[in-house]
DNA sequence: AGCCTTTGACCAGCG
DNA sequence: TCGCTGGTCAAAGGC
């Protein structure tokens, strides 16, 4: 078990106690950060209203995240607070690399808008926020690096779908686990998750996901505003565990709701309130979990809850903190699942796209799955969590943290490189894009990687100005999501 | 009857 | 060594 301390450490990353607030930081990052850069002319009011000390803060924050190495230096969840001011700081991203939407520009020959965030969640006309120049079909800018294609990807303020980052490479089993109903999320402010494959609750998915498609459209606009609200979540991956940690936009924005908490819960309406489906528990994911602990945890202001798979001899456990809506705050996986998932759940194949069943634990699910599947990735995490971690583990922000199946030697991008996107040389932007995740699976190696393909979308990320939160797709899909405006 | 959740107590690590 | 904190255990209750 892992010391006290570690754990506490942990969690206060995940709910960094002082001050700057998560929400504090965000809306700092979003007030400067969208009104600057490349496109900063699009909102030039907000440039020119633009406090110099918010520059000052967010500098300040900057030299935060610097103090430790770059790659593994942050604490698993203090990147929510340090990695921000990194990805986001106007200044060192247009000063120090040009930034990535500068670059992008460069390469594909046009800018890539940003996205106004100030005026997310205002009730104004909303005008799109990304600007095709002249010459360029949608179909080029879904395709170019800006825009990675992703089918499988839900509607983003971006593409029209939501850019989820996809770690495709991922390989080996898909975890069954899929976040249903993210898609109707969108109304909730935030993107959603497609779940990789199938869920026990497909039918039911499908169903839900029809009537979210007919609103998807409606409020496709709004999901753009939305969409920029979205939270951060911090995935850690130290050898044997890994961290999922996802700020509920609850903590972060009020009544937004994150893409992990819309996984989790079923559906919480915008009031927070919750549709008659619930939260499933974390079956949902098509592993077996026991509950066999909760307790409030000092300096969370949310229960954490123990779970452990209820498979025999199977001793992988998670962690899952729920805001008091029921909304996930954070989920934490240790330990490797060592038998298969039970086949009632069993649905691989099934693009995500499909699944949109209400299923609650996508983050959970995918955890499970990556516990499973990925042998002892997590196993030390706990160790490394507050110290080793930094030096070692690799963490990885997203806003959905999802394990990676086990066969794979998965190791999740560095999350200096997913994440601090804006600060990454062309090399180090093709790796975000393409190689953020970087697993080495055996297990469907016989399996060629345009098959591959076929399920889940390529490993596209990053490609945009901003990231707000990555998606990791494995061979069954995305099991982790972060987007760029 | 079996499984799961809840909940208080216990244990271990750290300062 | 003690107190704090987090993680786990296990009894009780519910479904």
């Amino acid at each position: 078990m892992a010391g006290s301390r570690d754990h506490g450490s942990l969690m206060e990353d995940w709910m960094p106690p002082t001050t700057p607030s998560p929400r504090t930081l965000m809306s700092s990052f979003l007030n400067e950060d969208f009104g600057s850069g490349p496109f900063g002319n699009l909102f030039s009011d907000n440039e020119r209203n633009r406090p110099q000390d918010q520059l000052e803060r967010s500098k300040q924050l900057v030299g935060l995240s610097k103090e430790v190495p770059a790659q593994f230096a942050r604490p698993p969840f203090q990147k929510d607070v340090s990695l921000e001011p990194n990805l986001f700081n106007p200044t060192q991203r247009s000063s120090s690399h040009g930034g990535l939407a500068e670059r992008m520009a460069a390469r594909v020959g046009f800018s890539v808008p940003k996205i106004d965030t100030s005026r997310a969640g205002s009730s104004t006309a909303i005008r799109s926020p990304v600007a095709i120049p002249p010459g360029l079909s949608p179909t080029t800018l879904l395709e170019s690096p800006v825009f990675l294609y992703n089918a499988m990807a839900q509607p983003s303020p971006t593409t029209g779908k939501l850019p989820f980052l996809m770690a495709s490479n991922a390989t080996s089993t898909k975890p069954p686990a899929a976040k249903m109903n993210e898609d109707c999320t969108f109304g909730n402010d935030t993107f959603s998750f497609q779940p990789h494959s199938g869920l026990r609750s497909f039918l039911t998915a499908e169903k839900d996901h029809n009537a979210c498609h007919q609103s998807q459209s409606l409020s496709n606009i709004h999901q753009q505003e939305s969409s920029l609200q979205s939270s951060f979540t911090a995935v850690k991956d130290t050898t044997d565990e890994r961290t999922v940690k996802t700020n509920t936009s609850d903590s972060m924005f009020g009544d937004n709701h994150s893409s992990s908490d819309e996984q989790e819960d079923d559906e919480t309406n915008q009031n927070g309130e919750y549709s008659s489906a619930t939260v499933s528990s974390s079956a949902e994911d098509g592993y077996t979990w026991r509950k066999h602990g909760q307790k409030q945890v000092k300096n969370s202001e949310h229960p954490r809850s123990y779970y452990k798979c209820t498979h025999p001899n199977c001793n992988v456990k998670k962690k899952v903190e729920r805001s008091q809506d029921g909304q996930i705050t954070g989920i934490i996986y240790k330990g490797t699942h060592n038998h298969s998932m039970p086949p009632s759940n069993h649905q691989s194949g099934i693009p995500f796209s499909h699944t949109n069943a209400p299923e609650v634990n996508v983050l959970e699910s995918r955890g499970s799955q990556a516990g499973l599947n990925s042998a002892s990735l997590w196993e030390n995490a706990e160790k490394d969590c507050n110290r080793g971690v930094q030096s070692e583990g690799i963490e990885t922000r997203t806003a959905v943290c999802l394990p990676i199946p086990t066969n794979c030697d998965a190791s999740i991008m560095e999350s200096q490189d997913a994440v601090d996107v804006s600060t990454l040389s062309n090399e180090e932007d093709d790796r975000a894009t393409h190689g953020m995740v970087s697993i080495d699976c055996d297990r469907d190696g016989d399996e060629t990687d345009s098959k591959r393909r076929l399920k889940s979308p390529p490993l596209n990320y990053l490609t945009q100005a901003r990231v707000h939160d990555i998606v990791f797709i494995d061979e069954s899909g995305p099991f982790s999501g972060s987007w760029m405006l």
